[in-house]
Parts: structure tokens; sequence; C-alpha cells
DNA sequence: TAGATTGTTAATCGATTAACAATC
DNA sequence: TAGATTGTTAATCGATTAACAATC
């Protein structure tokens, strides 16, 4: 069912039954349950299902959900089917390689340029422009681009974030290392690569100790 | 204090402490408050002040917490004290990129070698040994390598985390925009940017409806 | 001493899970 | 019809916030 508030937590697995939904053969079947997806995916069967319901009303009980409109239905709530102008800023080896990656067209994201302090080349591997950091607010604004990617060293990317609110942008994908001052009304989502590595040390820290205990 | 119970929702957010903490400038006094911190980051204090009693008991009242000592706690609580060996899969762009940024080494992660079923070089960009990824299984028994990080295309993830736990892998940092599937005992943390892309997508939805509705 | 700041105990909030009624 | 599966309502759990006592 459309129009109904999500939580943050319900939107954070979408993108995962989505991934799971779009990556079944053709040969399976056209119909699927919250419960086969919640065991293909380790989940609990009753959270599939109430997250399911939340962006979808095609359930029908004994049948399940039909694939594709399902598909069709956590894209839209996701607002996939329209496209998103983005640009990037920092054009090394992170932001390039984020560039080349076409995915992202899947998930309505549409990247128009680069920019970077230092421009070493006019044109990124894939043949999107790079422009020098200077025309990152006149860019934004004469686009109407709503969000940025900041691939810069975390030194350069309080200002970046500046200019990129000066030239109107609502969302902000930080990819730098840093705690990004911004007004209320623009979203920062940061991909913290520090955050997935401390979870990762902290189980590896208790499993050495475990391997200790046992040797004892 | 040492030992107790962490939840993963605190784990998470003491990354963006550490992080803080160590890109203060020397200039600045020597204490700082939990108070002080929370302002800082846009956080509530009561929040940054229970999460820091969590991993230190160096606060005092009125005083603070000594700011090198709280370092020192978060990072030992973290495990960044104890360097971790890992491998990485996929000497792709994305591979590149990860293997070129030096700061892991700060988090306490040392990449001994890069996987890839088909090595285009010997050595990466800066001088780790590429081999081929038949090699893998055997390299991490004799290595005794704990963490394995997957940035193989999707359709080799799977295969690609079968190998690490049969090289007695106990964790996996994954870029593959798959679900894995892992025996208990072996975390997988997912780098997921279809996550993040989801969050800033319905952020821009509620926000371009919102501009329309203003319009009217 | 007075007041800032800590750490703890209790109250609130939100999200997950369990139980159950509805339905194809 | 019987049973699988849905969606909903209630119970539990965990995390956040608020209130307060302790302390330097």
């Amino acid at each position: 069912m459309e129009g109904k508030k999500i939580s943050k937590s319900v939107l954070k697995r979408l993108p995962g039954y989505l991934n799971y939904l779009k990556t079944m053969p053709e040969s399976a079947p056209a119909h699927i349950s919250a419960t086969a997806l919640a065991n293909a995916l380790g989940m609990g069967e009753v959270q599939v299902r109430k997250d399911l319901a939340m962006v979808s009303d095609g359930g029908r009980p004994k049948v399940g959900y039909l694939r594709e409109r399902l598909i069709d239905d956590i894209e839209q709530f996701l607002g996939y089917d329209n496209t998103t102008d983005a640009v990037l800023i920092g054009a090394g080896k992170l932001g390039q390689a984020l560039m080349a990656y076409n995915g992202f067209s899947e998930y309505g994201l549409n990247i128009l340029a680069a920019f970077d302090a230092r421009p070493k080349a006019e044109k990124t591997d894939d043949g999107k422009p790079i422009y020098h950091v200077s025309k990152l607010s006149q860019f934004c604004r004469t686009h109407k681009v709503l969000m940025g990617i900041i691939t810069v060293p975390a030194e350069g990317a309080q200002e970046v974030a500046d200019q990129l609110i000066a030239g109107g942008i609502k969302a902000i994908w930080n990819f730098a290392p840093i705690h990004l001052d911004v007004p209320a009304g623009i979203l920062v989502q940061n991909e913290n690569m520090a955050t997935s590595l401390a979870v990762l040390s902290v189980h590896l820290q208790a499993q050495i100790k475990e391997e200790k205990e046992i040797k004892k």
C-alpha cells in the first residue's frame, strides 16, 4: 500500500528484497511468498511479510506475490522509476570506480559530470566531462542537480558540501571519512567504511579470543 | 569500562567519535566532554555520554575525557591495536581503489594480497601481489588470514565466499551486491551502496513532492 | 563551595516478534 | 473444503531519552 510512513529500518531492507527478486532465474515460478523470500535471505518471515505489505498490496493468500509486480512496487516506492541527476566531486580512484560502475542507472541515478580540484583529464573513462570545482555550484544550479557524491579527501569535503548546498542540492552521498555540517533539510548519507570495519574488527577480536579459550 | 556486552548500534557510532577526536587540531584543549562531542557531531549528549561510558572509564566530572586516553580506549575496544591480515578478491577498479587506500592500516587492517579470476598484472599499483583465484583457499590457510574482502561482480561472489570459508576465514567484507549464504559463525558485512541509494532516493522523492505542493 | 559533567536508574519510544483472524 | 499464506492486532524486546544522584 502506498502513502504510509515507512521507517528507515524497513527502507534499508527493501533493496535486499529487490535485488534478490531481480536476480531470480527466468525459470523460477512467477509467484513468490514472503516465507520463501525470508528463507532465501536468512530473515524472519514475519518481518519480510510486514515489510512487503508496506510497499505492495499485491499479496494474495496461498499464492504470494507476483514477482514482476512486486519488483515494480518496490522500485516505485524507492523512486527508481524517476531519474535523479547527480554530480560527483573528486575524480580520484574511488570516484573513477564509481563513475565506471554502470549499475547506478538501475537505481535511477544519472551522474552528469565529475568535478575535481585538479582535473587530470577532460573526460572520465566512460566519457563524462570532468570540470574544475570552481564551476560546481553554477553547474548544479543550471542543471537543477539534486544530489552530490563526495569522493574527495576528508580535508576538502566540508568545502565541497558547502558548494553543493549553495548550488541547491538536497542530498549528499558522502564517501569522505568526516562528519559534514549541513543545514536542516539536507540529507547526508555517509558511506562509512570505518563503520563496517569496526563491526568486522570486533567480530574478529571475539573470534580470536574464543579460539584461545578453546586451546586452553 | 571493558568487557561489557556492546550493542551493534553503539558499535557503529564509535568510529564517528574516534574520527572526530583524531582530526582535532593539536591546539585544542587536552580534555573533551561528551557534551562537546555531541554538539560537534550533531548528536544527543546523553547518547554520546552513554556510548563513551561503554568503552572508557576515563571520564571525570567537570573535566570530561582526556582526548588521547579516549582515542586509545576506543581503538583498543575496536581492536585497531591488533593487526588483522586480509585478502582482497577482484582486482577491478573498486578493488584497486581499496588497495590503494592507505588509510586501512589506521584500522589495523593489512591487505596481504589480491586475487583475480583473470589477473591483468603481477602486482597492484601499490606493490601487493595479484594471484589467480585458484590459489585463494590455500593462501588463506598458510597465512592464517581471517578476513576476505570481496569486490568481484555479483555472479562470482558466492563462489569466492565459499573458497574463503574453505580457507578458514571468519569474516567477509562484501562489496558485491548480492546476499551471501554462509555458515553460522562467519560474519558477512555488506558494504551496500544500494541501501544508501535507497535512503537518498526516498529523501529526494519526498523533497520533489514537497516542492510541487508549494508551487500549487 | 558551586556548578559542570559524569554515570546510573527509570520512563519512553520504536521496532521486532508472536498470536490470530481473514482469505483465496 | 482444507490449508497455505496473507495482513492485523497485541506482546515483547531493545534502544533511546529523560531524570537524578554522584563527584571532582
